[in-house]
DNA sequence: CCTTGACATTCCACTGTGGACGGTGTGCCA
DNA sequence: TGGCACACCGTCCACAGTGGAATGTCAAGG
């Protein structure tokens, strides 16, 4: 009945926390779960536009910069139990690096390497980021979990280019 | 100038090996960057067609059940090789499961294990047929390379999901 | 007083996802 | 030989996701 797509569940989820603007659902949105589940802003407040319209959510009395807070409604605490109840979906990945590289016999492979080399300094500091928080202690064994996803995630990457040469240069 | 997004230039890639249909792109691409660049049937028809509207593919005579097929143009063979020397976006994950366990704390530690146990099975799948097509001998080092990517990934989810337990579990 | 910058939202064009639907040749087997 | 299953081939639609442009508001500091 409820159906509620990953997003919108989880705009519910961190109204859990006491009410809050879109403004503050997109900053806590990417803080906590930015690494694994990108969304935007449009989205957002369209989600939660949508929401109120069903009844999961409710509009409180505007403040201040046109600032407009949402609180959880019981309906909504009940769909997001459902919904967190519900096996997750498969991941999705979308590497357009892997697509360069999937065409690359039609590129240059000095221009394939600059663009590897890109990637491979993304990866590394979002390696090192990811320890540092571990490191200074995660607020809880669930952000734990994430961050150790985020970590096995980029080694594999950083593991993969290295060996990247000897596949790409027969070997 | 021309300006493409990573699915078109993708069926233009695909065009080099001469005209197509878009139900054959459709399982070409399936095949060939599926692993790590979703596409599907709505986008390459609507693409095709964006990209005959710009002059970059031209619509062949029509065949048998109103297949369709589309060759390049010179003018797209260059929009190609100009997006292919490009620098490749980052990646993009989508992890349901991780929002599930980030949210974690509301749920069922049962019901999480469930879920975890269903995603390994899909990975372990995965993580042998990419093995298998890499011992059956890739068409070609490209080819190749991606493959040691998803090798890469599956490896680092499984042994994400080996840590999980002592994670979720005080240690 | 004025500027800068964080706060806060809206709108839009384009891209991506997945299901429903419809029609057409081919090959098989009853 | 008639029919039926199935692969082939495409359209359409609603919804979800992306990213940039535009707009306005309050607070703090020079």
């Amino acid at each position: 009945m409820a159906d509620l797509n990953p997003t919108a569940a989880s705009l519910l989820g961190f109204l859990h926390g006491g009410e809050a603007s879109g403004y503050e659902l997109v900053h806590t949105a990417e803080q906590l779960i930015g690494d694994f589940w990108t969304l935007t802003r449009s989205q957002v407040y369209r989600e939660l536009a949508a929401l109120a319209g069903r009844g999961l959510v409710e509009a409180g009395p505007a403040g201040p910069r046109s600032r407009q807070p949402y609180r959880l409604t019981d309906e909504g605490r009940a769909a997001f139990a459902a919904w967190l109840a519900e096996p997750p979906g498969s991941e999705q990945i979308r590497y357009p690096l892997l697509l360069t590289i999937a065409f690359g016999s039609a590129l240059d492979r000095d221009r394939l390497t600059e663009f590897i080399d890109g990637h491979r300094a993304d990866h590394e500091k979002r390696l090192a980021d990811y320890r540092e928080r571990v490191a200074a202690g995660a607020p809880d064994r669930f952000t734990e979990a994430t961050l150790a996803f985020g970590i096995r995630y980029e080694e594999a990457v950083l593991a993969w280019m290295d060996e990247l040469p000897a596949i790409l240069d027969g070997r």
